[in-house]
RNA sequence: GUCCCCAUCGUCUAGAGGCCUAGGACACCGCCCUUUCACGGCGAUAACACGAGUUCGAAUCUCGUUGGGGACGCCA
């Protein structure tokens, strides 16, 4: 049997954390087991769902490299589907017309919760066997219900959660179609899991309270009922619940943040995911050795920290010709341009074992190639009166001296020894004059890396 | 309120009755390396929510308590 997993996000928003997982899950199921991956738009809420949203979720799912072997569909473009099954099930009567307003539905809510009982809908449109239907009202038009059994449980083995059971007298006869026609999620997710022979579904906890109904659903169908797993969800880095005003963010902020799309999918797997002591796992790797049994049934808290620390690795081994141009594109944005030299790739090359973040490579980039103005107050406390001596003799050193590392360290200690002075004397203003940081990469290297007339150009600003 | 789910270091986790004196990773702290800061190396601190039970033996099984979360829509 071939595996056929889904990713069915509705596009009301961006691809947020949450969602990438569920979806990453997924695909590494159908990688995993040579089987098919399927993408579905859940765009039934017409008021909510927008075609940017649709591109948004797209463009995560493109910028995780997470490809699907099918879709996307959209089930608004299969509502003549839907729409024929809710006929047939109507004709054999496991689902009923209903006339109840939405006012009377509040109503009977709100008796229920003050009682104290679960709101549900109380049946009164119900078919029985000799049971009497109110007359329907003129002119009103019927939402559709499905007749959920009364009697039994449904139950299933989760595969993450283990055996799992409902007591039919829990559950309501949900709307399976609106008064206007169009059919509802749940039922919509039935047909489809159906028709496109989906044999695991993989999604977020919160639809366990929909996994009895739609099970019900597909045996009323006839269906074979798939096999369920699902996933905790993730908490924000505080430990609160991910929303929309609250830490629940688009995974192409972290592009924006500056993080390998890599960085992010090997934490996100790791999130609720493992395999042994494992920590650093490629995509492959990942699909090769994913399973079910080993996700934790229980929330896993977001912990920025982490990935930064699993970024960083990956930016230390990456690539420095496609650090560049990840760089690059940053530098652009603020307008910095990127010169002949230093060459781009060298100063990545410098520093990237010393950054977290793409960002961070930019920050140390841009001041090879920008006009440079100091902090004032820096230059003047490192600029000090036994400093300027050796920092002069320092400046016509370098004007005559090879210009590489060896050379120049040479030169920066003779300075030094000259004047009496220790290495930080003079390295620390060199430092500053260079980059207008205290923090730098070993500074002969800081100094050989530019071109010779940048750093004469550069102490010659301040050694008047 | 009712139903469902969850519970190991601060965080992510290993753990399928004896291999556990509870392992790894991130973070934190200390030391080394480095005439800056990082990187790197070494080390330390740190957890089975609680209570019963089953068993020769429980982090692992059962029940309960407590605490967290989710769901109860003509949203998905």
């Amino acid at each position: 049997m071939t595996i056929r997993t889904r990713f069915a996000p509705s596009p009301t928003g961006y691809l947020h954390i949450g969602g990438a997982r569920t979806a990453l899950f997924s695909w590494a199921y159908a990688r995993k087991h040579g089987g098919i991956f399927i993408l579905r738009v859940e765009d039934t809420d017409v008021e909510r769902s927008t075609p940017e949203a649709v591109q948004a979720i797209l463009d995560g799912m493109a910028w995780l490299h997470l490809d699907y072997d099918e879709g996307p569909f959209y089930q608004m473009q299969r509502v003549d589907r839907y729409k024929a099954v809710i006929q047939r099930m109507l004709a054999q009567g496991s689902a009923y017309h209903c006339y109840t307003s939405p006012e009377e539905l509040d109503k009977i809510r709100e008796a229920q919760r003050a009682r104290g009982e679960k709101p549900r809908y109380d049946g009164r449109w119900r078919p029985e066997p000799g049971k009497v239907l109110p007359e329907p009202p003129a002119g009103a038009s019927p939402v559709v219900r499905f007749k959920n059994p009364t009697m039994g449980m449904v139950a299933w083995k989760d595969l993450v959660k283990g055996y799992i059971g409902f007591n039919n007298s829990e559950l309501d006869d949900l709307v399976i179609a609106r008064a206007d026609g169009t059919p509802t999620y749940n039922f919509c997710v039935v047909v489809d899991d159906w028709d496109m022979g989906i044999t695991h579904v993989i999604r977020g906890d919160d639809h366990v309270n929909n996994t009895p109904r739609q099970i019900n659903i597909l045996k009323a169908l006839g269906a074979t009922v798939p096999q369920y797993a699902h996933l905790s969800m993730i908490l924000g880095d505080d430990g609160q619940k991910l929303s929309k005003r609250h830490g629940a963010v688009s995974v192409m902020q972290y592009d924006e943040d500056g993080y390998l799309p890599e960085a992010v999918v090997n934490y996100l797997a790791r999130l609720g995911w493992s395999h042994g002591d494992e920590e650093i796992f490629s995509a492959e790797q990942f699909c090769s050795w994913f399973d079910l049994d080993h996700i934790t049934p229980s929330a896993a808290q977001f912990n920025t920290e982490k990935l930064n620390w699993v970024n960083q690795h990956y930016l230390k081994q990456a690539d420095n010709a496609r650090l560049a141009t990840l760089v690059r594109s940053r530098l652009d944005a603020r307008s910095v341009t990127v010169g002949a030299a230093p060459a781009l790739e060298s100063v990545i090359a410098l520093y990237k074992e010393r950054v977290v973040t793409l960002n961070e490579l930019a920050d140390a980039a841009e001041v090879y190639y920008m006009d440079l103005h100091p902090d004032r107050a820096l230059l003047e406390s490192q600029l000090s009166s036994e400093a300027l001596p050796a920092l002069h003799d320092l400046l016509e050193r370098f004007r005559e001296i090879t210009w590489e590392a060896p050379s120049i360290s040479a030169a920066v200690k003779e300075a030094v020894a000259k004047h009496g002075l220790k290495m930080p004397n003079v390295a620390m203003p060199l430092r500053v004059m260079l980059t207008g940081q205290t923090q730098t990469p070993s500074v002969d290297a800081v100094v050989a890396l530019f071109p010779r007339k940048t750093v004469l150009a550069r102490m010659a600003r301040h050694l008047r």
